[in-house]
DNA sequence: CATGAATGAGTCTTCATTCAT
DNA sequence: GATGAATGAAGACTCATTCAT
């Protein structure tokens, strides 16, 4: 298959390989423990390697957790974009995103468990998470008033900050355990706020 | 021995007292430095008494913050209840509720931005407000529910968590750098999506 | 004896008697195995405490190893200052002086062979103490100056340094196998190196 | 397989070359540094060679360093024996020997304030060396002696220790900072204390 | 010869918690 | 009740050294 020749050495792709495995092993132990009660020698030997080894990848166990997450961010991002895309209109639209979130969230259990869950030992990186899904949601509301969709009276920041928290919190919840209630109705009601508010009219 | 009131006072005065000012002094450095960046050693020592008695007063760090946090969120809960009883129709009640929150949130900046912002050492904590404040809100929604206010789609437990996570993000967002809007605008957004949404009628 | 009355509690003395055990230790360790290899672990485990208990009095390794070098210069210069002040002429202070640098190392040959053996991972602190020793050298030689007892073409510090050096190392190598000369001897020609220098009149 | 002269001649120079880089890039990075802060990966990478092949050519960091000292001090011989012979009396040959040590010291800044600076982590080469100095020093003076050219009643070896420690002591104190001085009143007054003490007759 | 990924023993340091006084 | 010295488990991180390619 790959007849690209050499890009790749058989040393690089002994690093590249060590690398995702440890990524694989911080990955998993992450989801089931918390990050505060995993160790950089918990991870190198659940990579199947030795406690040096991890420096030789990661500068600390902070490090390569931002990394995990935003690379899974940065697929979100990707989804969602392609989602919201094809839409003809603004109730489509809030519609594909609902459900392009929670795809992802049900495709990342173990990440937005460790981001969202109890044990946010995730600290800062989820901070940053929301930091940067707020600052998309800005950008997305502020197009939107351009075009004339929102309604004058919402503030774009105020709203992107709102909003954003909305389905961190309701799609995390959600996804704690999904028995919680059938996904239609999560999505039906993330989506009826937005179009139309709580209040019955 | 001593079974004379006075004596029994002054030494429950003086329990209390050290109590108080351990629970002051937590306060404090908590929000000076984050909660895992104090110890319990910081904390007796900014009280005026001596590592060991920390323990006589509070079994672990942990227990001494949730109980910082939950006379907080008891407060926050009956500004609430008093602001919402007085409102007369939705609109007013949601104005209220909202107004309730922000002022909480303005006289407690210090123990917000503990909970809610980006060193959240609070964790389990966090976790735990917001639990609270989800179940309060599902109560009220539910209640709404039965008096026909609220629109039939919604889910009242979906959009409690929605609600929940939509003004905890958007005030501690807020609080951080209150510069970054108008008291007023950051009302007007987060009433004018409960009344009717983010999309333009 | 000590009827002082309670100026040590029994507590007090406890800590410094663990101060002292971990002092003890670490000279007994300090002059067997050379500090570097000397851990804070071990210097714990010497004076029968909890690893923990050497943070307890000490910031760390080389801290506590300069509070032993700098009590010894301090004994060291007092037992000169009082050789030398009893000296009528020249030539019989720099005998005192040469007399009970020898003794002080003689009592202290440990202390000499960890700063200034062939390991001496004392690092920095034998800089500090012969910076020290040189200065008060050349304190002493400018008074000889201002009494014309020195050779004109002498620097004060210059010489300070020349002298200084010159002690140290013919000291610390005699200290060594103190077999290698007569204790005699070795006063002697250091004395007469001051008196006459090297060449035959 | 490959016999040929030329191909073996070339794979000799890279491998001195290579020895050679190395030697500079430890020698840069000691000055720099100091010993224990530079590791053998800083070196290679200093080289521009890999990690590994630092001990292709040395078994560690400390004979490196050894080698580097040891060809200073041969050299530091060679210089000084020859400024030496040319002396026609004592007086000439003290200051001939001076001024030999000085210049070298001035050419070998780095290595003079690497071997007896305050960071000498140089540790047991700085013994080996002053060793080394002091036994040549013994010679030189028992020649001395057999000339009847010393004070009768110094001992060699001991005279030998006292002024290599003032050699070094006065020498590496200057060059730290040459401004400390003249060079003229450093050798003025090593010279003059060698030749009649420190006291006026 | 050179490479550089991997190794893993070795240390320092922190801090919640206990307990004799 | 209060004290504060002592505890010791726990974890992060370094770096000389090896060895398969």
């Amino acid at each position: 298959m790959d007849v690209s020749g050499p890009t790749l050495t058989a040393r690089d792709r002994s690093r590249v390989e060590t690398r995702a495995r440890l990524l694989a092993s911080a990955r998993r132990l992450f989801a089931g423990r918390g990050i505060t009660r995993v160790t950089t020698h918990d991870i190198a030997k659940g990579a199947g390697v030795a406690a040096g080894t991890f420096y030789l990848h990661f500068p600390d166990k902070e490090t390569l957790f931002r990394e995990i997450v935003h690379s899974a961010v940065d697929q979100l991002r990707q989804r969602v974009e392609r989602a919201m895309g094809a839409a003809a209109d603004a109730a489509t639209a809030a519609r594909s995103h609902a459900e392009a979130l929670i795809l992802f969230a049900e495709e990342n259990r173990d990440l937005v468990r460790i981001v969202f869950g109890r044990d946010h030992s995730a600290a800062e990186v989820e901070s940053d998470v929301m930091d940067h899904l707020a600052a998309t949601a800005a950008d997305t509301l502020q197009r939107r008033i351009d075009q004339g969709l929102l309604r004058s009276s919402l503030d774009p920041c105020v709203a992107a900050q709102a909003l954003t928290g909305m389905f961190a919190r309701a799609v995390s919840w959600w996804i704690q355990d999904p028995r919680r209630c059938s996904r239609e109705t999560l999505i039906e009601t993330l989506v009826g706020i937005q179009l139309g508010g709580t209040y019955s009219s």
